[in-house]
DNA sequence: GGTAGAATCTAATTCATATTAGATTATTGT
DNA sequence: ACAATAATCTAATATGAATTAGATTCTACC
């Protein structure tokens, strides 16, 4: 409400911030314009200043999740290490990121429905085939990247147990049920908790690992 | 669009059906009373007739999954056998029932957390003070019940870490990753994929059993 | 075969939200 | 200081969705 004379302007990245928590807590469509604004004290219409519309700032959100995942999860299914370290060690950033950066987390487990629904209409709506374009454009690369996120594990998986340190599993089924486990824990988790993310992702990793023991 | 003169009048139960399966690809929000009224061939206003409004609506699609689901949860849980076995019947029913029970399953998924952050504002809402006290009301025992669902899967693991039959684990973790693993099945399950829900179900319990393995 | 009530429909009403337009204020480089 | 531009604001606009009101059409029963 108040003005910022020192500070002002807000960055992107503050709203994307703001719109992630917002996103979280409400979802996609029940997230106005306003809500996030709000969060940042501007009004509605200034974050049009930052960003195209409404969908553009939400892309950012998840966009941002998906770079954040991506970039600490590659490294370590490239690495040198065996097969059940890197599983453990992937599983457990994968788990402290969601509850670390509840916000993101949380959106980019919640809104992946809603983007795949997104409205798309052919007739009366307001986006301009440019922009209809464009963003079936952006999705088919989110979910490019998003595909890439879950081969990291289903190699890693693989060559563990083609080396034999791991049981045969089905693979496509295992990776599944470990980033379904992941990913649930951003919806359940809330800070304060008895176990911090740290311990949560112990006891996971702890659990997966067991689960493929020869 | 058409008249329906011969089977002329939908039920409560096809809508809930419609409800749920609109639910499932557009999330709460974004469900619209014309999208599900679409689905039964019916006007939206029409709707109005067989539920108070769309929170009723969608309430009892909630309502409908959560009965199904403890009604088969339940029975296994308090049985007479072994907690492994258990244990196995229960993640496995659990599955089943959310890639045949697609849109209910989804449903439950999805939307417990808009369900957490429906507007219940004090000031101006639409929503009088008796339907905000009775959505309170209803939301209570929906999250009780919920609760009870996870209680039964807590208290099988519980007593089979005390019989020694499971190693020791960090139980509402544990059972939380199961129940994540499960839930996010509805989230990418779809019919005529390589497996069916039974076979999801196998490999699952597989994993889940193993870890637990002392 | 006529009537009561159920199930629908069409046509408003109302309200919230995204988005745009046109000022206004701050910042920064000169 | 001054101008250019960035960041905001306030005030409209437009659209879509829930909900209501008031007919209309079935269906079942007498």
């Amino acid at each position: 409400m108040a003005r910022k004379p020192a500070d002002q302007s807000v960055s992107k990245a503050d709203i994307i911030q703001a719109a992630a928590e917002v996103l979280r807590q409400k979802g996609y469509e029940a997230t106005t314009m306003k809500d996030i604004a709000a969060e940042v004290d501007l009004t509605a219409a200034s974050l049009y200043h930052h960003f195209k519309n409404k969908n553009a700032l939400m892309l950012a959100v998840l966009e941002g999740g998906m770079d954040y995942a991506l970039s600490h999860i590659q490294p370590i299914a490239e690495s040198n290490l065996a097969p059940a370290e890197k599983l453990r060690q992937m599983i457990h950033i994968h788990v402290v990121s969601l509850t670390q950066h509840t916000a993101v987390g949380a959106a980019m487990v919640f809104e992946i429905g809603a983007l795949i629904g997104v409205k798309t209409p052919g007739e009366g709506s307001k986006m301009s085939a440019k922009a209809v374009h464009e963003f079936e454009e952006w999705r088919e690369r989110f979910f490019d990247r998003r595909a890439a996120f879950e081969d990291c594990f289903r190699r890693v998986v693989q060559v563990g147990v083609e080396v034999g340190e791991f049981r045969q599993v089905d693979i496509p089924i295992f990776v599944k049920t470990v980033l379904g486990a992941n990913n649930w824990v951003s919806v359940w988790y809330r800070p304060g908790g008895r176990l911090d993310g740290e311990g949560i992702a112990e006891q996971i990793t702890e659990t997966f690992l067991r689960s493929l023991e020869p």
